[in-house]
DNA sequence: TTATTGCGATAAGATTATCTGATGAATGTC
DNA sequence: GACATTCATCAGATAATCTTATCGCAATAA
């Protein structure tokens, strides 16, 4: 037989209280059970860890040492307890989130900020990258959850949307009053996109339906920063989302331009593993994501 | 249901095999069985442990930490198993022995020098006192074990002989080489004996028959030493044990007297709590101080 | 000495925990 | 779509653990 967390309470017990009788009321049995579980961790142990002397029972020079290290790991084990307990209903830990580069640059500040305003002992990492590769890293549990474009549509994931976000046309400064261009207009312009893989790019197309084959030349940037530049430099047009328009058109001399019906849009929202045990914690994620998005929204309005 | 360390044994198997199949055949139970035992951890925990994917089973993050804090615990549970099976045959830890006060000053210098020679970790803790007070000290368990003049006759003690010591007559230094009185000449002489309480002194008082009525005129020392210089400066003679001889004779002009038949003497030895199990240890200890003393003699008799 | 009391050990039977083997359900593979 | 893999579940068997009753020993009291 092996050693028992059992045991080493029984054995604290009756160190404590010196008495068979009493030690073995302290942990609610009967004596007999304790003087068998006593005389069994001793058997494992080779040694003897009481003296059972006729009026007194005391702990041997060993046993005392011994009760030390039973006195540490019973804390330890109760600990542990104790953590886990805490873990269950708070956000705690590591929290592994990717974010896909069109909303990550805008997004994350207030998402951050706002974790760690809820647990700044949180051990927040963060990914950025493209949908498929975000999707993979999930898949493999480098991930615990992924900010993307939905539809995902991939049946071992969990789809929460957070928001609705619609796209605006950024044309150069001098463009400025001109009529906004409809779908059809826009497919004859010179339309800057990101490069393959991002979602955003099949998001643009898709709204001048032409998401097949792609039109006359277009110009792939690797960031939407990148596209706004160019599009100051009087190369192209592109389109942005919402969110990415106080940041994107600070600095820089363009004219942006929204759409009317067909509004382009769309849909953000985070993923997990059906699998994930932290589901209940995503969720709660989730709801602060989707404030924060709302706050920033309310923000860019105000300006 | 309380955590049990054979389900922390599981747990830390799951998590190295990340395999249900393997883990449970590396702990020699079933599947099942360590499907059970997981749940069971989980359930007493509160908290998922595994992300049960349907082609991998992956710990979550709390899991991880979970399995850092579960190791260290193993490693502490094994460690002192380990520790108990080194100190059941070893002399380990503490070892408290109690010795009358006309043996400590010339047998514990060669006693502690062979212990610590045995076991350079062992903590000897050292009491000398008169017989009464030692008992009393072994019974109450604040020493493990004394040595003292036997018998003891005490039935919950063991007592263990360990060797004879005769006793020398201490005269001045003007009476060497006359006749050395017999017993009934020894009582009309002043003889200088140990305060009450020590057994030395009774033993003295024996040999002389004087054992009930103290004799004529009594000087009580405090310690063989004192007596000695009391013999010096002429005050009288006294009995000493031969294993005195050599440190209390050294730098003091005093003749030794040995008697003819009946030679008194006394018998030393161990004694300890029957119920002691430190009882395969102090027969060790026994036949360490009994080698001692033989030692000891030898050196004396080559000087 | 001879009862009596206190306390731990032991024994037998009941209860609970844990395990095994068979099977099910979900997912992924050919 | 049949098959394989893998974890969960179930029922029954086995083993561990507990309880109650009793014993034996030692200390105290009569």
């Amino acid at each position: 037989m092996n050693v028992t967390l059992k045991q080493f309470r029984y054995f604290e017990s009756l160190a404590q209280h010196g008495h068979f009788g009493r030690a073995a009321e302290n942990c609610a049995i009967s004596q007999p059970a304790l003087s068998m579980q006593i005389k069994e961790l001793e058997a494992a142990l080779g040694t003897e860890l009481f003296e059972r002397g006729a009026r007194q029972v005391r702990l041997t020079s060993f046993g005392e040492a011994f009760a030390l290290r039973v006195r540490d790991i019973l804390r330890s084990v109760d600990e542990l307890a104790d953590i886990a307990r805490a873990a269950q209903t708070q956000l705690v830990g590591r929290l592994r989130i990717g974010v896909i580069p069109t909303i990550a640059p805008y997004l994350l500040p207030t998402i951050i900020g706002n974790l760690m305003r809820l647990n700044a002992d949180l051990d927040l990492q963060l990914r950025e990258t493209i949908t498929p590769k975000l999707l993979t890293e999930l898949a493999e549990g480098r991930l615990d959850t992924a900010i993307v474009a939905l539809p995902i549509s991939e049946p071992s994931l969990t789809e929460v949307p957070l928001f609705s976000e619609g796209f605006v046309l950024i044309r150069p400064a001098e463009d400025e009053g001109k009529p906004v261009p409809s779908r059809e207009r826009l497919r004859e312009m010179r339309l800057l996109l990101l490069e393959e893989g991002h979602c955003f790019r099949d998001q643009a197309l898709s709204f001048c339906n032409t998401s097949a084959a792609p039109p006359r030349e277009l110009l792939d940037g690797s960031s939407l920063s990148t596209l706004v530049q160019m599009v100051s430099a009087g190369i192209g047009v592109t389109l942005i989302p919402e969110m990415a328009i106080a940041v994107e058109t600070r600095a820089t001399a363009v004219s942006v331009a929204r759409f009317g019906d067909p509004k382009p849009q769309r849909s953000v929202g985070m993923v997990w593993r059906k699998t994930s045990p932290l589901a209940k914690q995503l969720l709660q994620v989730a709801e602060l994501v989707r404030h924060s998005a709302l706050t920033l929204r309310a923000q860019h309005a105000m300006l």
